[in-house]
Order: C-alpha cells, then sequence, then structure tokens
DNA sequence: TTAATTTGGAACAAAGCGTTTAATTTACCG
DNA sequence: CGGTAAATTAAACGCTTTGTTCCAAATTAA
C-alpha cells in the first residue's frame, strides 16, 4: 500500500490562513526572482565581470529592466546611478535578503533513491546549507555512506536537531510517513521543511515553514502547458 | 570551471513575452492545484471511498471550499449538486484537463547522482509518464543500467526522440551543458523540458515549453520564509 | 558645461486571485 | 407528500500582485 491517509477528515475545521505570504510588502515572485538575481550574479561572478546592469539581468532572465529595479528596491538601494550595481556587493546584498549570508545546517530524512541524489547535490553546498545528518528507519540503511555522512537511526533526529543547532529539513520519506516525521521534526524544533513527499504537510499556524516540490506535480504542469501551447 | 555563460550578451534585444500563461482564462496557479486535487483525488481512490465534495477536497489541501470549486468549474461541471463529485469521475476528468490520460514517453538526460534518482521515481510512471530513454555524454556512464534502462550515447538522442516518438524530456546535466542539450532537444522535436539545470533556458517563442526547478532555489526560498517569519 | 546613461521611486492600469453571495439542484427526514 | 439541509454553479466584489510608464536624481564622458 503505497499511500496512508494520515490525517483523519473529521477534524476541527480551523479557517485556513488565506494568504500565507511571509513577508509583507514583499512578493513572493520577488522572492523567488531574488534567488535567480542571484544565480546570475554568481554566474557573472565566475566570469570575473566587475559591474552590471539592470537591464543586463533582465535580459538574461526574460525580464523588463524595470521589473529587476523594483524587486531589488523592495529591500534598499544597491545600485549606483548612471553606473550599475556591483556584482559582488549585489551578490553580499541578495544572499543577506534571503538568509544565506552564514551557514545553516540542514538534515536530511530519507536515503532512498532521492534522498541519495539530494545528499550528493553540490548546489546546496555552494549556497551555504551545510548537511549535519542523514536519518532513515529502515536498518537496512542505517550504516551505510552517502558521501562523508553516515545514515543514522531515526530514534536520534532530535538528538542531533539539539545538538547541531539544525533549523532546516529536507524530507525525502515516502507519502505513508512523511506527515508522522514532519511533526517530530517541529517537536524537535526545527523551523523550516523543505517537502519531497507527495502529501500536505501542513503547518497547523504554527512556527513551522513549509517549502513543497513534488516532482510528479512539476510534470503534469508540463504536459498541460504543453497540450494547451499548440491549440 | 563550472559554469560558462553560453549566451553572449549583446545580441538582439527582443521584446520578452510579459505574461506567459500557456492557456488563457485559466490561471497558472489553477492548473498547479488541479494537480495537487488529483494528487489527493487518487489517495482517496485507493482508500475505497466514492464520494467527496468540494469542502473535504480543501480541508485536505488546507484551502477554501469555493476555491476548489470554482478552480474546477474552469474546465467543466463535473459535481452534482446537493452530493458532490465522484472520486473516479473526477479522477478521469482532471487527468484529461492535465494531459496525462494518456501515457507520455519521456527521456532522461544526465544519468548522474540526480538523473539516477529522477530514473526510479516511481511517481512518474503512476502519473503516466513512461521513461523510454536515459542519455549521458560520459563515456564511462554509457552502457550501465538504470533499473530496466541502460544509459545511452548523447549522439543518439535525436534518433530515439523520433523512433519512440518522444514529446518530454528531463534536463539533469551540469550548467554547463544544459543550453546545448536543451537547443539539441528543441531542434529533434521535443516540445516539454523539466529543467533541472540551475540555468535559464529560455524558450525563444518556439513551441518549446520549460518548466524549471533549481533545488538551491528552493532552499534559499525556505530560507527566506524562515528568517522572515519570525521578524 | 552639456549630453547620455542608469538607478530610484512614485503612479497607474490590468490581471489574477480568493472570498462572498445568490440561485439551483439533490437528498433526506418527518 | 412537503420541507429542510446540503452542495454545486455562477456571478460579483475587493484585494493583492504584477508589469509598465514616467520623471527626478546621480554619475560619467565628451
Amino acid at each position: 500500500m503505497p499511500f496512508e491517509p494520515t490525517d483523519s477528515d473529521d477534524e476541527e475545521a480551523e479557517r485556513p490562513s488565506p494568504a500565507p505570504n511571509p513577508s509583507p510588502n514583499v512578493p513572493v515572485a520577488t522572492v523567488t526572482r531574488m534567488a535567480l538575481y542571484l544565480r546570475e550574479l554568481q554566474q557573472l561572478q565566475r566570469s570575473g565581470q566587475q559591474r552590471i546592469q539592470s537591464s543586463a539581468i533582465a535580459k538574461r532572465l526574460g525580464l523588463n529592466d524595470s521589473l529587476v529595479r523594483r524587486d531589488l528596491s523592495c529591500f534598499g538601494q544597491f545600485g549606483q546611478r548612471g553606473v550599475g550595481y556591483s556584482i559582488t556587493g549585489l551578490t553580499k546584498a541578495i544572499q543577506a535578503i534571503l538568509g544565506t549570508d552564514r551557514s545553516w545546517n540542514v538534515i536530511l530524512i530519507g536515503s532512498g533513491n532521492l534522498g541519495r541524489a539530494l545528499s550528493g547535490y553540490r548546489g546546496f553546498n555552494q549556497q551555504g546549507f551545510r548537511l549535519v545528518g542523514v536519518f532513515d528507519s529502515d536498518p537496512s540503511k542505517i550504516g551505510t555512506k552517502l558521501g562523508t555522512i553516515t545514515v543514522s537511526p531515526l530514534e536520534e533526529l532530535e538528538s542531533t536537531v539539539e545538538r547541531e543547532k539544525v533549523e532546516l529539513a529536507i524530507l525525502a520519506v515516502p507519502a505513508s510517513s512523511a506527515a508522522i516525521v514532519a511533526q517530530r521534526l517541529e517537536d524537535a524544533g526545527v523551523t523550516g521543511i523543505l517537502n519531497f513527499a507527495p502529501v500536505t504537510v501542513r503547518s497547523p499556524g504554527s512556527g513551522l515553514t513549509v517549502v513543497d516540490v513534488d516532482l510528479a506535480v512539476e510534470l503534469q504542469r508540463l504536459a498541460f502547458a504543453v497540450v494547451n501551447s499548440r491549440g
């Protein structure tokens, strides 16, 4: 049985929050674009370039100049009129805005196919996310190595979170156990979850933040777009 | 050199499309939610339930009842007043809307960490996406098996696309080669790309549809939300 | 000094989105 | 048989987001 509906359907119906916008005044679309700006800037930085204009950033991403400027001006003034933006300066500024100007300790739950791939993903480390633990409930997985990290039993989750001051967790477990693990993560003090399990892991008004990534959903969105793009 | 800016910066500046909404009248947010509705319905179907109400679907996903109904009514009338929706009927209807009521032939480019994980992801097969080929440019990878599929050299990409009538591709290659591979895919006749490479693979007005999934960007969004949720 | 370039910020219109309200249909109960 | 409750449909409303335009301010180059 691949899926188990873990939450009963007749519990108290509390009003769902209408618009879960984390930071007022800043649209979520802007936040997503900020991450894309950072990605382009880091690429430019490697090429040795010093300065960049909003129009050049916009062209790289297929956007409008003024949209780039307005996104940036949501957070402050980073450019110089008549000149443009310092690439290194703007890079650091965006990192500070996104919260990746420091290091985040992250744990990974689930050492299946997806978990193993994620543990080796260089992009995480490059952006300041440090993997400090991998957990699994399957005894046959425990003790095996994922890169430099050894898979620990799920029982040690709470102690690791406390000891390593873990704030973020990547959830790559089957749908049937995602809800339970998410609850344990929240109770242990984790404040953010990147959820790859194809189920709703809702935060019931607590301080827990969840970002969902459902790969099947993304493929379905693609299929819809393909079908509807050719009449 | 991990990254190479492949497109020159001073080519003809064509006006970027302001709002690339694939299907007019239907918001993209609605399409995303349709996939989530389908996910919940398939879960309910396995539990043997026959009927469901919009309020129950909404509660499972933390949404408002009327939003669920309005999303569905963008595409037709699937419910029965005073009764609700037939689970099997609504499931089939949404699959037809998303285009997953049939089988899609998909190829995977890149057999690295992420590619291997994706090839084994059951969610794809369950939703009608059939993996008919895996390609890599690394000679040491070619001939190895990913599940039941053997990794082929990148040279055979075009012939496979034609022979198997491949429409969708999953791009899981390094950033440095993503743009070139994407161009080859488009030239070969692929109409949709699910792009995991952390670069912009823009469709220059052609019939190519791209859905981007950047795992580092998602983690950055999470970090921002966590920082800004606690003042 | 003048002209060209570029950011910053306000203003604005349009679209998207979520909720509310009214109308209609069905099921169930007395 | 009649009435009430439940549930979808459809339209209307208001808010937010979004993308653009315009203008002032600042810098550079001639």
